[in-house]
DNA sequence: CAGTGGTCTAGACCACGCT
DNA sequence: GCGTGGTCTAGACCACTGA
């Protein structure tokens, strides 16, 4: 079942195993997965790749682990309540056939800032890719965006043209990158700057959205960082205390 | 600077020590802590020992590390945008001097239901205190509660009265737990059950707000975790997008 | 008492980034 | 080629649970 000679390493191919055990049903909610000794021995590795494998699983909610009775697999964890699509705008707006264009600001390779770099686990000033654009709906501004790639990924990239060609057909065209998955996080807020204003054309008094978004590809690599600030008005029904 | 006698365990020390580094700036965002050979001799202890530190602060946020390149300190991680406070019911209550009141609906130890058991990280069938409480706000009923606590924390707590004692003064009071964080998450629901719907006095279409929380001592132990069913309404205007 | 996970040591070899 | 973190081994002792 695990095999030497892969360049995967071991740890990884145990979690793959039980992984697929807990996914297929061999292993069941409230069940006791085998003891490191026996999964030592079952894999014929030590027991601190063992454990090295469990940890990783318990970190990710797959198992639960309880001093001297033993690791208990855990219920699948729900799918986060709000699942959206990994598109970009471009797909977005082709999709629902709203007329769009786009307008570069910023077109560079610059030294990764701190925040971004740690954003895309790389280290400070290691070169990335910032593209800075404001996007229209129906000729009106509607979106400003700051994306931050490692430029290691996709050399040469800045000799693009990102008016006419969306980013994610380029990465997936031009580099073979194919985007995983990703997360996004809203949070309403003013405007920082005259220029968002500006470009926006809105009043600084203008509550907008800023969203953050993270995205990868299957083996995990962060691909794109980017900041998105946007206007409009959205309104949810929420279920109130009192 | 780690003691080998106490109680504590040494990677806990240590991670301790890292943590004190960052919060009070000698180890500034941006920069790379000292590598795992170089703890290992300032701290005395082996490889796998400061790897364990290390890499429990990776997972914490604090840390990132880049191969071949160093362990690099991240910038504070932002506290959660929405904090609220951690305060009971009858708290809440009675610090917007409003008249509420509680009925008891059930109060038995019973053996851990498996997504209980999960949450409070006890073994399946352990027993666990089970309060089911309804609680009324000028008479009217408004909010169902579920709670669950390992019954190892506050034996006998079956015997108390909790229709005129609130949970958190009984944990605090009888068994000096002092409750330290938690986490809640609200999500809108349907009511599930006719015993809802005839409870809380609403019709069976009237969307109800469902909230799970789970809080925690100072040291993380998981003391009680709850599932709250209430109904009200709620308007929050968040920003849109187009 | 045996078995579990929790902690810890002292080694080893590797891939990778830098210079 | 040197130094970094990444992976891996083969031991050890402990505290706690449950029979």
């Amino acid at each position: 079942m695990i095999n030497r000679n892969s360049p995967i390493p071991l740890y990884y191919q145990l979690i793959q195993e039980i992984k697929d055990k807990i996914e297929s049903g061999v292993y069941e909610p409230g069940d006791t997965i085998p003891t490191e000794i026996e999964l030592m021995e079952q894999f014929d590795v030590s027991r601190a790749t063992v454990r090295q494998s469990i940890l990783h699983l318990v970190n990710e909610g797959y198992l639960r682990r309880i001093k001297a009775k033993g690791t208990f697999v855990n219920t699948r964890p729900e799918k986060p309540k709000f699942i959206g699509t990994l598109k970009g705008f471009a797909q977005e707006m082709t999709q629902k056939g709203i007329a769009f264009s786009t307008k570069v600001l910023e077109k560079h390779i610059i030294p990764a800032p701190l925040k971004v770099s740690e954003k895309l686990n790389i280290a400070t000033e290691d070169p990335v890719f910032h593209l800075h654009r404001l996007r229209f709906i129906h000729h009106e501004p509607v979106l400003i965006a700051n994306s931050f790639i490692p430029e290691q990924l996709c050399r040469h990239i800045e000799d693009i043209d990102f008016e006419h060609n969306s980013l994610y057909d380029v990465l997936e065209t031009n580099y073979r990158i194919t985007l995983h998955h990703g997360r996004r996080d809203f949070e309403p807020a003013m405007p920082l700057s005259a220029e968002e204003v500006r470009l926006l054309g809105i009043s600084s008094k203008t509550p907008i959205l800023y969203v953050e978004s993270l995205v990868y590809t299957q083996d995990n690599t962060p691909v794109e960082y980017v900041e998105i600030k946007m206007r409009g008005k959205f309104t949810v029904d929420l279920i109130q205390l009192f």
